[in-house]
RNA sequence: GGGCCUGUAGCAUAGCCCGGAUGAUGCACCGGCCUUCUAAGCCGGGGAACUGGGGUUCGAAUCCCCACAGGCCCGCCA
């Protein structure tokens, strides 16, 4: 695709066109072309300038019309401005996923980061979005948690009741969160399983206790519910929430995953091993070529994970025009075999698997059973702290209760934003100092500028305690002459806005948002730095406050599209 | 061994899909700026032949091939 107009250097051109292509095959030097083609343009008020430079054409694009048009556009829309038209498709994003067992470590949370913030910037273009969660509650690791924990504690194996040091008398403290209190017994309980056969036997028997509905699933969700409803309270500092959550036993009971096998099964696609476990060919779907088999079931009859996922895929597929998953990476293999069962299984639909890359730890990979952890919990209470501490060096006047709060925006904004900011493909090396920066290229930093400009605002309209003002689109003769660089920089910024909005929803590319708040941020701060606003001259005072109060509502509308809170004042 | 992904200043990243005009940003470093709108900020400076080697092109960080390095995966687990 050849692009004609592209944005120039900055300084030597606001629009750019590249002769070089067109000149050759009309046997032209580019230099000449350019010449001629500047030439041509034919003068209109959006452009004051156009002129050929060494075989490109650049376009000056006139500020006052440019600045009238943004503010105009940003003023009136306000929180829709960026707000794509509505789009008839029915979106599903699938994220986080999380296996109730234990307390979400950071890693995990990079799921929920890109899951919602993709969702919030797909609304924001126009389609209508719904999310979900799918709860695992079947197989070994939820029988896991019911076996340990519905046997009372003293009952349990020595060696797990000593790994999972609990208190004395067994009980959990009221400050601990579910999660991790189950999740304590969950690694010493795998490895002692490991060691002891007839203990994986009386497992297996419970798991096929469960999968069967001899054991009643209020009586096995129960541990896994509150696990979750721990985890949930963790993303929700985060500002990540979830429309709809989907238990995977609910397709083993509906009869959808026998449903499933059994379509499977006319495939061609369909293998029977000698044992009588039942799998799907898919070499030439990306399996490896020494093991292209994607098994389904088990030979004692029981289903593999695969077959629920391809169930819960198909009721994607009956409510949703688009299905997206999120995935870490290791599970990119697992998506291929989905997408072979789905195949045998007559579905043409695919959904769209984006995958990211794991947040290490400098020392290497995180382990849970390792005890090589950090867990979100942990970062999020740590950002808290550090929060509280700058917030209270700056702000004397501020109350209890308004540092607290302030502090819980900027700490979560500030994790959030920092596992955001990275191209979901790149592995992460998770450092402590780093994603706690509160300056440069950080949450912080955007919520500042936002602060600043919604201080001017209020302080325009009469007082810092008061509500913001909140000027009407300037008119052409309320814009400068020749507005400033610092004041074309920032209007340019805030027209992109939109397209940016356009460009994520379609790419899936959400770590541009942190990058362009920080872009907005930065130009407000030099703007603020250059000129006044308050006490300026009265024939740019309306101008400049139509400006901040513009720049407020784009940083308050990308900061909305990454989850982080706007903050008033911090 | 095979497959997918990544490799850009001391460190961390954007740019790569869609090739263009002196390679952008943050941290760290050096030097400045709080008696007027919040210094979580601003201004200035040093520091990179974009892992290496070939190729395509008027032009390559960007496209192609090879090599090297790192991440992830290759279960009748989920």
């Amino acid at each position: 695709m050849l692009r004609a107009v592209e944005p120039g250097p900055e300084g030597r051109a606001d629009l750019a066109m590249a002769m070089f292509r067109i000149a050759k095959p009309l046997g032209l030097r580019p230099e000449e072309l350019a010449l001629e083609v500047a030439k041509a343009v034919p003068a209109v008020p959006e452009f004051t300038e156009v002129q050929a430079d060494r075989g490109f054409v650049n376009f000056q694009i006139e500020p006052r019309l440019f600045a009238e048009r943004t503010l105009a556009s940003v003023l009136t829309r306000k929180e829709r401005f960026g707000q794509g038209h509505p789009r008839p498709e029915r979106v599903c994003v699938e994220h986080t996923s999380a296996n109730p067992t234990g307390p979400l470590h950071i890693g995990r949370s990079r799921n929920t980061v890109i899951g919602d913030t993709l969702v919030r910037v797909l609304k924001m273009a126009g389609w209508s979005v719904t999310s979900q969660f799918y709860v695992d509650d079947v197989g070994r690791q939820a029988a896991m948690l019911v076996w340990i924990w519905t046997t009372p504690v003293e009952a349990w194996p020595p060696e797990v009741r000593e790994a999972a040091k609990l208190p004395p008398d067994g009980k959990r403290p009221p400050d601990v969160k579910a999660d991790h209190w189950y999740g304590r017994a969950y690694p010493p309980t795998a490895a002692y399983i490991k060691e002891h056969p007839d203990a994986a036997r009386s497992l297996a028997e419970l798991s096929e206790n469960m999968e069967s509905g001899k054991l009643p699933k209020e009586e096995y969700r129960r541990i896994p519910q509150e696990i979750l409803e721990a985890i949930l309270a963790s993303l929700r500092r985060m500002n990540a929430s979830f429309d709809e959550f989907v238990w995977e036993s609910d397709f083993l009971f509906d009869g959808s995953v026998e449903r499933v096998a059994e379509k499977v099964r006319t495939s061609p696609r369909y293998h029977r091993t000698e044992d009588g476990a039942e799998a799907v060919e898919a070499s030439d779907m990306g399996l490896p070529k020494e093991s292209p088999w994607v098994y389904f079931a088990r030979s004692d009859g029981t289903f593999l994970y695969p077959a629920r996922d391809v169930a819960y895929h198909l009721q994607k597929f009956s409510r949703f025009d688009r299905v997206i998953d999120i995935l870490g990476e290791d599970h990119k293999l697992h998506a291929r075999g989905i997408a072979a069962l789905l195949d045998a299984a007559g579905e043409m639909r695919r959904p769209e698997v984006l995958t990211y890359g794991f947040i290490n730890l400098p020392e290497g990979r995180m382990t849970t059973r390792g005890g090589r952890v950090v867990n979100l919990d942990d970062v999020l209470d740590e950002a808290h702290e550090r929060a509280v501490a700058e917030v209270k060096k700056r702000r004397e006047d501020l109350s209890t209760e308004e540092v607290e709060r302030i502090a819980e925006s900027v700490g979560a904004g500030a994790v959030r934003f920092h596992v955001l900011r990275v191209q979901p493909e790149k592995p992460i090396v998770f450092r402590w100092e780093e994603a706690l920066s509160f300056e440069g290229k950080s949450a912080p930093f955007v919520q500042y500028a936002h602060a600043r400009a919604a201080s001017l605002l209020r302080k325009a309209a009469g007082s810092d305690t008061g509500p913001r003002l909140e000027p009407s689109p300037p008119s052409k003769a309320d814009i400068p002459q020749a507005p400033h660089p610092k004041e074309i920089a920032l209007v340019r910024a805030l027209s992109q806005f939109p397209s940016l909005i356009e460009k994520v929803a379609e790419g899936r590319s959400v770590h541009l948002l942190a990058l362009y708040g920080h872009e907005v941020a930065e130009r407000l701060n030099e703007f603020y730095q250059e000129l006044r606003v308050l006490n300026s001259e009265p024939e740019v005072r309306a101008f400049r406050l139509a400006l901040v109060s513009a720049t407020r509502q784009v940083l308050a509308n990308t900061l909305g599209v990454i989850g982080v809170d706007a903050l008033e004042r911090m």
